[in-house]
DNA sequence: TTGAAAGCGCTAACAA
DNA sequence: TTGTTAGCGCTTTCAA
């Protein structure tokens, strides 16, 4: 007269009975262990099926797998990461894995506090987008769960994948390409930093920018502009850019992020571009391939990113010790806005 | 030579022993529980403080509360949702409760598996941003974990909560807008729907829309438009909508998701908007509020959707039990789209 | 006010 | 091949 009192929750003891074998057994079938019979395995479904029964995560998360992997974003307003989240958790999904994603709010304490908080309920994996936490902290999570990085070149990491476009490689092929053209004056247009450098995709597209000035004889004209990130700080810096006297032909922009809205802000202010300004921008995200805006911009093909990512987390889940660094192509989309 | 062994993870009773209390005075001081004195209260702080200890939520979530809330939502493309999943995290945080996102894709059957995913997690409450899933499976899973539900209008709903802008007030403040302009030939563009449609927000706005006709006297005009929501398939439709003899003078865009293509198409095959075309939209996200785009779009206030979301969540989380169904009203932004 | 102890639902030795 | 059982780290009665 206790036991059968709590009807309620379908535990793997509820299917056990139901299929007159042991909790193990049930285990076992669940986590397709090695060594079960057919029949009993066949026994064990019925009654799952039967029975609706679903192994409870947090449960599991004690003593084995939760089958979910976490995925930290910066933000989610930058419209770069859906296609990258979207392959990856596809990626995921296909071996049996889900994917939770929290949001970072580009903040390193929030970042901290939400890898915690997503170690400790037992993600078996973790995907770090663009994270604003240093290496050595890296290090210390990767200590308790796989890590794979995106979007920080950190390419000696011992302990944690990366996963990189080479964007040494699209600051460089950018800035070619409006050489090539005939600009001379090219400014780069970049990102407000507070201190980091090393391993910052937009370090790296600095360093591309400056070596293909360099390689033309261009230095001279060499020179960064850096604008807020804020939309409300971000839009009068990009209006007195454009009203300065000795104003660039063309700019090259870290992101769309920034690159959007100045091609935004010039045409509005009557600028022919291209004409009286080249652009080529960095993400190729929707908004700048708009007809409208048609902003020429570097692709940093999301869907692989993401796929690579999920195969180093999947790879390391099965084993893998030595680190991962994967690095690929982004490719220069042309429209006539250079 | 066993219990100091294995001296890896911080637990409750590392705690307890360094604290040199029993580990229910640990667990009464993590959840502020009834009967704790100030000096052991103390002792406690200082110890987690000390070791850095954090409680496991996988642990929790098999006896209490896990602090964590679930939010799923349809897609991550939606520019709508970033502002949305913000405010309400931040609301959330300030309670003490993790947000973590999952993302349906749109598939009722994967947002099925997502909230039973995170229902197996355990997660404290559940926030669901337009699901695809019907009001009864909602009751459903109601009975296991609070929720609330943000875009889709089911205000008799006992079990579980809403949230949702007065659709059919901002399709009849768009539609009445462009009457007022002098527009008569006046459609509405919608999303193909598979089956469902009472709760749908673009129901609601079709029916808004619906109502200004015919109180205007014009619905012998009235028509609905249905386009695809893949890129690949709606730009060819939206070509071949603007090519038709008989084009309507003006459209009513139940989001962005269509609006901002379809003035890009439009100004692209040198439709001067307005003039040639009237155009208001819905949602009123980044793009559209491009100067070079300049749709005018109905705000749906997202911030405040977010924030009434998370006041509900968190009034459940306390006791409530009761169904609140809160509306908000949405705001015409004017643009000279029309 | 504090502590001992019984689980929560699962996994993984180990035994049978 | 199958079952028994000892935990995983926490919460929560119930006693002290």
């Amino acid at each position: 007269m206790d036991k059968p009192a709590r009807a309620s929750r379908v535990t793997i003891r509820t299917v056990a009975a139901d299929a007159g074998v042991s909790v193990a057994a049930v285990s076992k079938v669940l986590r397709n262990a090695y060594g079960v019979s057919d029949s009993l395995k066949q026994k064990v479904m019925t009654s799952i099926d039967k029975l609706g029964y679903r192994p409870s995560t947090a449960a599991r998360g004690m003593r084995g797998r939760t089958f979910t992997i976490g995925v930290l974003l910066v933000g989610m307003d930058n419209p770069f990461l859906p296609p990258l989240v979207s392959s990856f958790k596809q990626a995921m999904g296909k071996e049996g894995y889900n994917t939770l994603i929290g949001v970072g709010e580009a903040r390193t304490h929030v970042e901290s506090a939400l890898i915690d908080s997503m170690i400790d309920m037992r993600i078996d994996g973790l995907l770090l987008i663009a994270p604003r936490i240093s290496g050595a902290t890296l290090d210390h999570y990767a200590g308790q769960v796989p890590i794979s990085v995106i979007g920080h070149h950190e390419n000696t990491a011992k302990t944690f994948d990366t996963t990189n476009v080479d964007d040494f490689s699209g600051g460089r092929a950018a800035t070619e390409a409006l050489i090539k053209k005939g600009y001379r004056d090219i400014a780069m247009l970049c990102l407000k930093h507070s201190k980091r450098r090393d391993g910052e995709v937009w370090y790296e597209r600095e360093r591309g920018y400056h070596a293909a000035m360099q390689e033309a004889g261009l230095e001279n004209f060499s020179r960064i502009v850096r604008i807020a990130e804020r939309p409300d700080e971000m839009q009068p810096q990009l209006l007195t850019l454009l009203e300065e006297p000795g104003r660039p032909e063309a700019f090259f922009c870290w992101s769309d992020i920034h690159g959007v809205p100045l091609i935004n802000a010039a045409r509005m202010k009557g600028l022919r571009i291209p004409g009286d300004l080249g652009l080529i921008s960095y993400d190729n995200t929707a908004p700048a391939g708009l007809p409208l805006i048609g902003l020429a911009s570097i692709d940093q093909n999301p869907t692989i990113l993401g796929q690579c990512a999920a195969d180093q987390l999947l790879s390391r889940l099965k084993g893998r010790a030595e680190a991962s660094h994967a690095v690929i192509e982004p490719e220069l989309i042309i429209r006539k806005s250079f």
